[in-house]
DNA sequence: GGGTCGTATTAGGCTCGTCTAAAGTATAAA
DNA sequence: TTTATACTTTAGACGAGCCTAATACGACCC
């Protein structure tokens, strides 16, 4: 059995390594995780002699197709959790990511399997990152980029957000933007900053506000192409 | 903060020192926990030392108010993840447990009050044992009485059912037996054998089926007088 | 090719929760 | 009252997961 602590370096090093590319780095993955560098070198080790991670000294850590797998196992917990949270026990999509991350490493298959169900086996979570299948078949790469990478003029629909920065998250379901929110660039200044309006989706309508996002967030809302209407997810999105 | 493995020996003494009475014996916690008799001497210096419990050495231990309070807040989050379960998650009455077990210590007072919510501030949990309050006053003593009491001709209802053995609870489910049924004792055999008359209950409505329990179940299943038809619980009891 | 500087690893130590083996205590039996 | 027996505590150890301080490496600059 894997404790919960080599859960969560699994999962960090699978987000590392899908945001930056493969080989990740120890100080990456201390920073992430809020330990030290030996620590996670002395970690590192362990999941190597359990074959979950391959590495190569002072270069860097990947996943093996095992390690991959533990991953998106607890991926799946913390997502299905999510989406749990906020469509049967009301909490608001910028509540959720905590308690999952707490939840993920406790709960049974049975349970597992009694959430997907009771959610109708959804594909998406409320920050609207995809939950890996029940077989944890690799998540292929999405067709989505950062909202930081569109000019003036382009039409967008939020496919995602970050789920790990709650200040971010209380930031953007204010201002109305969630995923399935439809933008248009309006401005892009100095430092990355862009001001978007807001085209409604289903947390807010009618409204047709503009609202300015600092570079840093709008790296972090990935979206889609807004000009052909197939392109908006399914997800739900719940209360403020 | 408390660890989890604070918390499940507070549970412990809890749970030994209202069955079996007060000062709680080291060796009866070693064996609740299924570890040694030395471990739980470290493990109750360090409580007394956080003042949750007294002591006194080579005779046995007793919860302070502060620790019956956690002790009392870990039984709410059992019981109500318990009853959330099987009302919400389609667990059954005897599945429950475990799952309970494990995410007691990890979900949030948030959690707990939208757990609570969801089911109506429920009293009982599937097994008829009382959830404390939100406020974790102490609960008061029960008005219930072993099976293995009361003799022949005897009709009562069951209060509460063990919810610590999986293969006894899986049997009293299959025989019918859950908490609202109505018994009739009809016979008393040597070595404490019950042999009672199911008379219907949520579980099994126009059964009449008799039903020998050996000695040390009927110990476990916790009674009302049957007489007056008031006495029956509101609790509710999901499948097989 | 030789320094320089940032990053990684090694060395050694700490707490927590557990164990086994040895010693101490209480109590019931003789 | 002494002794036998059961139970408890002490002593010492270990793995997990973390830390700080010291050392090693490598990449980049001159
Ligand atoms: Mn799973
Ligand atoms: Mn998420
Ligand atoms: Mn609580
Ligand atoms: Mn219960």
């Amino acid at each position: 059995m894997l404790s919960d602590v080599m859960e969560d370096y699994l999962k960090a090093i699978y987000t590392l390594q899908t945001e930056d590319g493969d080989p990740v780095a120890t100080s990456a993955i201390a920073e992430y995780l809020d330990v030290t560098p030996p620590t996670v070198t002395s970690m590192v080790e362990k999941l190597e002699e359990r074959e979950l991670v391959e590495r190569e000294k002072y270069k860097g850590v990947e996943l093996t197709p095992e390690g991959e797998t533990v991953a998106l196992e607890v991926l799946r917990h913390h997502r299905l959790l999510e989406a749990y949270l906020n469509e049967h026990l009301d909490y608001a999509w910028s509540e959720v990511h905590d308690e999952a991350d707490r939840l993920e490493h406790h709960i049974s298959e049975e349970f597992e399997r009694r959430v997907a169900e009771a959610l109708g086996d959804p594909e998406v979570d409320p920050h609207g990152d995809p939950i890996p299948n029940a077989d944890l078949a690799p998540i292929e790469d999405d067709d989505t980029t950062p909202l930081s990478d569109h000019g003036e003029g382009e039409t967008v629909v939020v496919a995602r957000v970050s789920d790990r920065d709650d200040e971010e998250l209380r930031y953007l379901s204010e201002a109305g933007v969630a995923p399935g929110t439809r933008l248009e660039v309006v401005d892009v200044a100095p430092f990355g900053m862009v001001t978007v309006r807001i085209r409604g989706g289903e947390a807010a309508p009618d409204d047709r506000r503009e609202q300015s996002l600092p570079e840093s967030v709008a790296a972090s809302i990935r979206v889609r192409s807004g000009d052909s209407e197939t392109a908006t997810p399914e997800s739900g999105v719940g209360g403020a």
